[in-house]
DNA sequence: CGATGTGAAAGGTTTCACAGCT
DNA sequence: AGCTGTGAAACCTTTCACATCG
């Protein structure tokens, strides 16, 4: 959503409907009324909403313009990947800090981010006031890895690892399970035509 | 979920109960029971669930046995990350090709995986028959590559590009943008304390 | 008119309570 | 007693109809 108000505006366009979001989302009209209409009232009835003041409206609402320092902890290839992900950085996001165990890996890494090994999780994070966490370590090492993290006081940390992370109160813990993913495409894409 | 069920099968562990395993993913027994009673009941009231009785049950009526054939396309760093990525292998998909439009990548990157240049995949799926996609390519080319890939009869394609796809008949598409979900993160974690 | 904002209906999912089995 | 399977209740989300504004 957020991304396609970016694109819209840098094609210049100056407003947009409601029905036209909608279509190009996939979803129809009235859910992008009802999630626009929970930040508060912005649209100018006639011709729709002002591309760039709505942006501008969502991303401060959201909190989404005030910068914030993540950490990438595990740097396999999806952690470098993720280090090195552009798309991130214009995101309000700031990635400040790498972590892996295997200390040999810290030096073939290309990047100007610095790296650390990763007993020093807790202390750099802490010292930092890294916010937010990648974790993308192998599933036997996430939950160690992330009482370190939690201990450093991290407030949110994306789980790339198939291991459920045992909450911990003011941490917000979101687990993205790739292998799950396309076991959910491969199921689904046997049953039904529409999604 | 599946994987749990692995990693108990692993350690030896006979027989689960709902609560046991609602407690590891994090939900209420309830919703273990419900989720596990839409296959048919298999459950022997005493003891919990027999744990590999349940797995085979599982991946049998989900279709999870049922190896599928997977192409990435797009091999920059994500696109390459999953291309080696050991879980999908165990997990009854096959990475049967690898495509990019630039051809001297195909030529850096080692792996038994044979790979192809971009105007070729219409024709390698259907020859193939190929069935589930990674698209992992950058959101202005997402459209156009999708568009090959149905021609050549794709049956799922999970999107990593934040461009979102105009839907196609008998095609099941799913989304991730990788930078939602760190936004979602972000802005979650400022919120609540609770999940 | 064409478009937004919102209360009400429809639909779906999660939570619960409890019967029934070992 | 301990645990499963399931109908009913509570809850939340999506869909719709329509009043309202420029």
């Amino acid at each position: 959503m957020f991304h396609l108000l970016e694109q819209l505006e840098e094609n210049g366009a100056a407003t947009v409907s409601s029905t036209e979001l909608g279509r190009q989302l996939g979803v129809n009209a009235y859910s992008v009324r009802k999630d626009i209409s929970y930040l508060g009232e912005i649209g100018n009835c006639r011709g729709g909403y002002a591309v760039s003041k709505l942006k501008n409206h969502v991303s401060e609402k959201l909190g989404l313009n005030t910068g914030r320092s993540v950490c990438i902890v595990g740097l396999g290839r999806l952690g470098t990947a993720i280090l090195h992900y552009e798309r991130l950085a214009v995101s309000g996001l700031t990635i400040v800090a790498g972590f892996d165990s295997n200390i040999n890996k810290l030096e073939t890494i290309r990047t100007n981010i610095p790296l650390y090994p990763a007993h020093e999780i807790t202390t750099i994070v802490k010292r930092g006031g890294i916010e937010l966490a990648v974790l993308s370590v192998p599933a036997q090492a996430a939950a160690e890895t992330a009482k370190r993290l939690i201990d450093g006081g991290i407030r949110g940390i994306v789980n790339f690892s198939p291991a459920v992370l045992s909450p911990a109160p003011g941490v917000f813990i979101r687990n993205i399970d790739l292998v799950a993913e396309f076991r959910i495409v491969s199921v689904l894409s046997l049953l039904n035509i529409k999604n």
